[in-house]
DNA sequence: GTATGTGCAAACGGTTTGCAGAAAT
DNA sequence: ATTTCTGCAAACCGTTTGCACATAC
């Protein structure tokens, strides 16, 4: 759990809901709290059920699911996957048009971030070229993060 | 089953299979011609399993998860993960190193590819920021692709 | 009051695995 | 002869679904 909640993170997500003719539940709120309030964390489905579980003991895996697709589906998290069988799922945060990357350490499966409208300019030559209208992308590098790097720094500096 | 059967790619690879102390079963053999005759082709496991008991009907389903699992440890195959819940396995083609990308159709499913080494100065950045040395990249692009383009235009003339 | 949401447990689908027999070296 | 490989069926694991009950509106 990390990342600042913001209150009016939460008061645009549940509005949305309402909006879009959902009921507000207690279990969603506890959902959307809980994402809200790991924001940079990269959730499992299981990992989300396990924090909110903490405040919501009855709650069910399968609505943790349900709830998660929902939001998805009005854009409020997205979806990442990686390499290792389970779905991940953050938050949407609205400052960024989706132009935002990982990075994936293969050592620790620890995932970060990084910003950037690198794509654009790539994106250009693709439609003309291949007559491809692009409406999303992804794009994800795998590899060693600084923590590992020096971690292996140390062994290495042990072994000599 | 498209592209053409290069008797030199499958001498390469049974090669490689050999020399890494892998015997050189039918089964691998059935696999390897048959992934190598589909090239371009992203094949689900069901669906070269599928192709694969055309020539061999005796074979199990389990013996060709193995094979595409251990040719892709060797570098053989690459897996491509789409998000419909099933991996792809394409041929790793000697001649790109490892500069070719996917464009997905959202309608129909279709995966087409791209090459370019568009991403190298941004991993040049992404690296020196961020301190994480990439090892491996992956670029998709989701959206509507050139038949799919026609078919929809036809759609709305026919209404207009 | 009614439509929607929930919890549970069972089903699902792709993938992996344990095992006994088969085959490559 | 020995190690590796295969086919089968069962296990696995993340995810989805059917259902009867509960609840937000």
């Amino acid at each position: 759990m990390q990342g600042k909640l913001s209150g009016e993170d939460i008061k645009r997500v549940t509005e949305l809901l309402r909006k879009s003719g959902y009921k507000l539940t207690p279990q969603r709120q506890a959902i959307v709290d809980t994402i809200i309030s790991s924001v940079g964390n990269h959730l499992t489905v299981e990992e989300l059920y396990a924090l909110v579980r903490l405040k919501k003991p009855e709650i069910g895996l399968a609505t943790v699911y349900r709830t998660v697709i929902l939001m998805n589906e009005l854009g409020l998290v997205s979806r990442l996957d990686l390499k290792d069988g389970s779905a991940r799922y953050e938050m949407t945060r609205i400052e960024e048009n989706h132009t935002h990357h990982h990075l994936i350490c293969t050592r620790c499966s620890r995932v970060s971030e990084f910003m950037g409208d690198l794509l654009e300019p790539i994106e250009h030559v693709i439609e003309e070229k291949y007559n491809f209208i692009i409406k999303d992308h992804s794009l994800k590098f795998y590899g060693i993060c600084e923590e590992c790097a020096k971690e292996e720094k140390l062994k290495e500096e042990k072994l000599v």
